[in-house]
RNA sequence: GGGCGGUUAGCUCAGUUGGUUAGAGCGCCUGCCUUACAAGCAGGAUGUCGGGGGUUCGAGUCCCUCACUGCCCACCA
């Protein structure tokens, strides 16, 4: 049956049938395994993308790594699953759906809350598979029938239940205290929602009147500096350190609150610096962190001026309504009528925005959930202090124990609607909170049915936290389902960016370790830290930015849209950009020149394999065939066999070895190059070009010399598409099935096995790469002297005898692929032609030619000063104590042998210099 | 303020524990439609490895210092 492929690749015309057929053939489905597994699973998690999300580079950068590695594995024989699923994301869908309500003319407060959630519940059923979706698209090898949603019924008692055991262990506390406000979210924010961006604002000096115990001014002033005006309304007292001579004797004073009229103490606090504003802090414990601290320190009442929304409140008075800018403006215009403005500073300081909404936070007092951390944390720095986890690239540990040491108690309350409502029911009748797993219908504490649930949801990334125990079964972990977790926990590997290193892996690891510690290892012996861990390595990955470094941003309309740049160069080309760009490390600037160039690349093994299948074809009709039993290994040949067919074969199992190194340390970049190197640079520009020669099936020629050539030819050729198989999967699956003509072995190139290096040829390497060295001598020797492209031409060569017999027994070779119509062995080259001289010969093309002399003249020279300079060099050393006494004998032998080749090309130039005719 | 990176060819980046003459892709120059591929083939040019100092027989690689640059954390009103 002859092969017929398109003579440039497309890959539009074969990436969506192969990214359906591996969907619909469930290929990449993992079944639990067996007890007894033969190799260790390979697990890995999809951080799972938000439903509201569409995919962008760094999710593909992302999902490339997974998928390449998930296929390696899978093809060196180990269970792989890697587990897809997807986000809830309170915020982000909550804020998507009421952008589309304020479109209709609705508020979801108007609607109700059952109802809204219904809604958003509508909009994911509708819309959230649209990013899973795009990965079917980019061919990601995940089990689809594993896919999660974190809203799941299942994964909603997981968090249900690791809520009411931190409840029950006293882990979990609610109180008022100041958190990250945003009023346009309305909902609280954890420290690290919060994104901090300088800002030029300003430092307003304001006068506050000293009054006696009578409550009458004195006439004395203090001056103290804010940068939030409007926060004064809550002002509570006005801080001084205790050391400030400038206001000693106001210590025990006390001072009226302008426009407000309230009298507030001066107090002492050595937190406060002498050097900054004017000395003096106005206290306002329910809108700033450091008042909070100092109001509790001092036992100071909060006054708490602002609604949800960031309008003043009543607490307010003549202020109420305003948004807090607008007030902020009326207060300073009201202290200036007054007076009371002492200067107004230009200050650059940094204000922080709410992360999803870029909304400025308003610091708040407010009634929250939190997770006393400590302890969680304690185990999540054991964890990786003893090595249980290990990250790469190394330095992320660092950060990570860093942020850990120095966690704050994480509020996880928010008050939003869209999410795990919050297991805890408030009694009207005690005031106690019950806690508990099943919906209460009464309170534990009085009996009274007189309960509410409480309103808040949890912070999405508690349940994104708990995946890795969640999505394996727990907290059901019966001796008849656990099947999962015991196979699959800990997971092998995470692959995410820096950006959620705190966000979500320092949670995933605080959460498992705790929770799965508590579950017994299949043997039924205790769990240590070691195996409670979530995962045993982490990768994390750089940013992809643009062509100019710039990251993207939809603001600047820089964003490259991997789908866009899929469809126009074929997601392989895009896969192998970004895993050659992946050095650890290392931000990736997207680049399409590059992409470009992979797709030339693509295109290159498809016009390989067109060669290749043409002479498949063709010896079909001679009557040869490749046994097909001899694919899908790694090709062995005979030592009498061919020089380049023992090459290549040696150059593959190189190449695999040095493949499954890099893919082993995360060295995607090498990995891609390495594969790229081999097939271009020796399958195509060396190997191919060679066989050509042998691949004779006419009625006289060497039917067994054709046939041999043929089978390595194409077993080469299968195990290279394995190879580059994960890295490449569309191209390669097809090119794969078509070199088994419609019969092959499995259903897919990724469930075959991955080439390994078993075999390694050094004479055969060391042998070719003389005989390149000649070609390109040659080849170089041709176009300088003006030899037409087309002509064939003798050359003169001058070499050792035993070179001179390797050279005869290949000049076949030589011949074809120089151009070379015969070759003379001398003594000496013949006087008047020009050479190139290596250390292992001269070479000379004989050729009529007008002789530019003072072109030859200059490369000489330039030539003999570089090898002047070599042989210095290695003198110097060389007759250095130091170095001889001291560096190791393989490198004095080395620099010696090397020293001696220079010299002898050094000498050959000066002698054809010499011989050169003068100018 | 604290911490962590980066600085190598015109551009984007590799360069493993210090060891021969520092690499790749793209771009550039020259010549070729050589029947797998012009998305190709062949040949070629290009680097005081950010500056300075030190350790060493030997430094792009280790140490110190300076400069520039990026990021993370903290959040003195």
């Amino acid at each position: 049956m002859p092969h017929e492929l398109p003579k440039a690749y497309d890959p539009t015309a074969i990436e969506d049938h192969w990214a359906e057929y591996w969907v619909k053939e469930n290929l990449f489905a993992q079944a639990t395994p067996e007890d007894k597994p033969g190799a260790a699973p390979f697990t890995i998690l999809l951080p799972p993308p938000n439903v509201t999300g569409r995919l962008h580079m760094g999710h593909m950068l992302n999902q490339t790594e997974m998928d390449i590695l998930t296929r390696w594995h899978r093809m060196k024989g180990r269970p792989s699953l890697w587990l897809p699923g997807t986000d809830h994301a309170g915020i982000a869908t909550q804020m998507m759906v009421e952008r589309q309500l304020t479109s209709e003319g609705k508020k979801r407060q108007d609607m109700g809350r059952e109802a809204f959630v219904e809604r958003v519940w509508e909009w994911k059923r509708h819309y959230g598979g649209a990013i899973l979706d795009q990965m079917k698209r980019l061919g990601a090898s995940v089990d689809w029938q594993r896919e999660y949603f974190t809203m799941d019924e299942r994964l909603s008692v997981a968090v249900r239940e690791a809520f009411v055991k931190l409840y029950e262990q006293g882990l979990i506390y609610r109180g008022a205290y100041i958190v990250n406000w945003c009023p346009r979210c309305q909902t609280a924010i954890s420290d690290l929602e919060v994104v901090y961006d300088e800002h030029k604002g300003h430092l307003w000096e304001i006068k506050y009147p000293v009054v006696d115990d009578a409550g009458k001014e004195t006439g004395e002033f203090l001056t103290i500096a804010t940068t939030r005006p409007e926060t004064m309304l809550g002002d509570v007292a006005v801080a001084i350190h205790s050391a400030d001579e400038r206001y000693t004797h106001l210590h025990g004073k006390q001072l009226k609150l302008p426009l407000v009229g309230r009298v507030i103490p001066i107090i002492t606090d050595d937190w406060v610096s002498l050097d900054f504003g004017t000395g003096a802090v106005k206290v306002t414990p329910a809108h700033d962190p450091n008042d909070f601290a100092l109001g509790q320190r001092h036992d100071l009442p909060s006054i708490n001026i602002m609604d949800g929304t960031a309008h003043i409140n009543a607490e307010g008075g003549a202020y109420a309504g305003l948004d807090r800018f607008e007030a902020r403006k009326k207060i300073v215009a009201d202290l200036e009528a007054l007076g009371l403005l002492v200067a107004v500073k230009d200050h650059v300081h940094n204000v922080g925005h709410c992360d999803r909404c870029k909304t400025i936070v308003e610091p708040r007092l407010s009634l929250q959930w939190f997770i006393k951390i400590q302890p969680l944390a304690d185990k999540a720095i054991a964890a990786v202090k003893e090595g249980h986890i290990k990250f790469a690239p190394e330095m992320y540990e660092k950060t990570y124990l860093n942020w850990m040491e120095n966690i704050h108690d994480w509020c996880i309350s928010r008050q939003l609607w869209w999410g795990h409502r919050i297991p805890a029911w408030h009694c009207s009748t005690c005031h106690k909170i019950t806690v508990s797993r099943e919906d209460a219908t009464k309170c534990a504490h009085c009996g009274a049915a007189t309960i509410t649930q409480e309103t808040d949801v949890l912070d999405t990334w508690f349940s994104s936290g708990l995946l890795p125990v969640s999505v394996f079964g727990w907290p059901n972990l019966t001796p008849e389902n656990r099947a999962d977790f015991d196979a699959f926990y800990p997971t092998s590997l995470l692959v995410t960016g820096f950006d959620i290193l705190f966000f979500w892996v320092a949670r995933m690891i605080m959460l498992g370790c705790w929770f799965a510690e508590d579950v017994p290892l299949p043997d039924g012996s205790k769990r240590e830290l070691k195996d409670s861990v979530p995962f045993r390595h982490v990768y994390i990955h750089a940013l992809v930015r643009d062509a100019n470094r710039e990251k993207m941003s939809k603001t600047k309309g820089n964003v490259v849209d991997p789908i866009e740049v899929v469809q126009q160069y074929g997601t392989d080309a895009v896969r192998f950009t970004l895993a050659s760009m992946a050095s650890p490390g290392t931000d990736i600037a997207f680049n399409v020149a590059r992409t470009e160039g992979y797709r030339a690349f693509a295109n290159k093994i498809w016009n390989a394999a067109r060669f290749i299948f043409m002479n498949v074809d063709k010896a079909a009709e001679a009557g040869i065939a490749v046994d097909q039993k001899t694919l899908g290994g790694m090709p062995v040949v005979a030592a009498y066999a061919p020089l380049e067919a023992r090459w290549i074969v040696a150059e593959l199992h190189a190449t695999a070895g040095k493949v499954n190194q890099s893919l082993a340390d995360y060295r995607y970049d090498d990995a891609a190059n390495t594969i790229y190197q081999f097939f271009w640079g020796s399958f195509c520009d060396w190997y191919l070009e060679i066989v050509k020669l042998r691949l004779d099936f006419g009625e006289t020629a060497d039917k067994a010399v054709a046939g041999a050539a043929l089978a390595t030819l194409v077993q080469v050729f299968e195990a290279a598409l394995r190879l580059l198989s994960p890295f490449m999967p569309f191209l390669t699956e097809e090119l794969w099935h078509a070199v088994y003509d419609g019969e092959p072995p499995a259903k897919s190139i990724a469930l075959t096995q991955y080439p390994k290096a078993a075999f390694a040829d050094e004479d055969a390497r060391k042998a070719m790469s003389l005989l390149q060295e000649l070609i390109v001598e040659v080849r170089a020797l041709r176009k300088e002297i003006g030899v037409e492209e087309k002509a064939s031409v003798p050359i003169e060569v001058r070499t050792s005898a035993i070179d001179q017999q390797f050279i005869t027994a290949n000049s076949s070779i030589v011949e074809r692929l120089a151009r070379v119509s015969e070759v003379r062995f001398a003594s000496e080259i013949a006087v008047g032609l020009s050479k190139h001289s290596t250390p292992e010969f001269d070479v000379a093309v004989v050729y009529e030619r007008e002789i530019d002399v003072a072109s030859d003249r200059s490369r000489l020279i330039k030539e003999i000063a570089e090898k002047e300079m070599h042989v210095a060099n290695a003198d110097r050393q060389l007759n250095d104590p130091g170095f001889t006494s001291k560096a190791p004998a393989k490198v004095i032998e080395g620099r010696k042998r090397q020293r001696d080749e220079s010299q002898r090309v050094l000498d050959k130039l000066r002698s054809e210099l010499a011989a050169l005719p003068p100018a």
